[in-house]
DNA sequence: CACCATCGTTGGCAGAACCATCAATCTGAG
DNA sequence: CTCAGATTGATGGTTCTGCCAACGATGGTG
């Protein structure tokens, strides 16, 4: 008699904040899985890819780009570290910074992880055209960077 | 000298995962806030939205078609019911289930809810036109609904 | 020099998502 | 009818994330 429905509340369904945490949920339980796999996780993709992008850096900077705060890149960076793909050491021009410098391995573990995380994308916007994921870019970079 | 540019690696800019993730930071945060002014969180308004909707249901149920683990529903029906904004009774049909019940003060409080809810996603998506703000929802049912 | 900002680091917090388990209860196949 | 299996509410627990407060050390500025 009674079919399983699932049904979710109008409330809901129609709420954009609801529908974007919705979204986050899977979108980060497809690509922590792949991160997983590899024995990452988001934070040091993050990492990785900025090292990558600009050089060297100080955590402070790291945490800024990435929107990570300051105390989880220590963490962060103390698991990469400890992997070998990324050394920490001291800025000679400013006695209160690390310098963070991403390493052949590092480098190339970045590259592994940008493959298994392209696939997650594939998977969670499986059949999609590339004018609807420019569009689905677009948006959220507007709630993104949005200035108050 | 150094003009704090805060610039995100392109990895993650373009990333979909990490974008819809972000967003979803700053979309919960502002939600959160909203709800946190009167004294409830996410998944109150979620039950409470599920029962104005579908009527008395069970605590299955109400996980069901929020998404919500059963073990939460119980914690989130528990305050609820302390504040007097939901009835918990047994279910004279089968004893395994509660059923739970909107009060009047529950239809109340979810109107005040929806109200500064409601505000919340206006200052999330200010001067986002419907065109957009209903392009948006598309897409992100298409990602939480989707059948694997 | 005094003052304030910044940096790395530590420690901690609350919330969310999730999982395993349990006893009680219902259901359905035989 | 009986028994195996599924469902329900509940408890307890884990993990991760996004934060915040504070600290000593350092840098820059007046």
């Amino acid at each position: 008699m009674e079919i399983a429905e699932h049904k979710t509340p109008a409330r809901l369904r129609t709420l954009p904040s609801w529908l974007i945490n919705q979204a986050a949920i899977r979108a980060n339980r497809v690509t922590d899985q792949a991160l997983a796999d590899l024995g990452s996780r988001r934070h040091h993709f993050a990492m990785l890819a900025a090292l990558e992008e600009f050089g060297p850096s100080s955590q402070a900077d790291l945490g800024r780009c990435t929107a990570i705060d300051r105390s989880d890149v220590v963490a962060a960076i103390d698991a990469l570290a400890e992997q070998g793909y990324v050394q920490r050491g001291p800025d000679p021009s400013d006695g209160r910074r690390n310098v963070i410098t991403i390493t052949a391995e590092g480098t190339g573990h970045l590259r592994r992880l940008g493959a298994v995380v392209a696939a997650a994308q594939d998977e969670l916007l499986r059949s999609w055209s590339a004018a609807e994921r420019d569009t689905l870019l677009d948006l959220l970079t507007r709630i993104v960077s949005k200035v108050p």
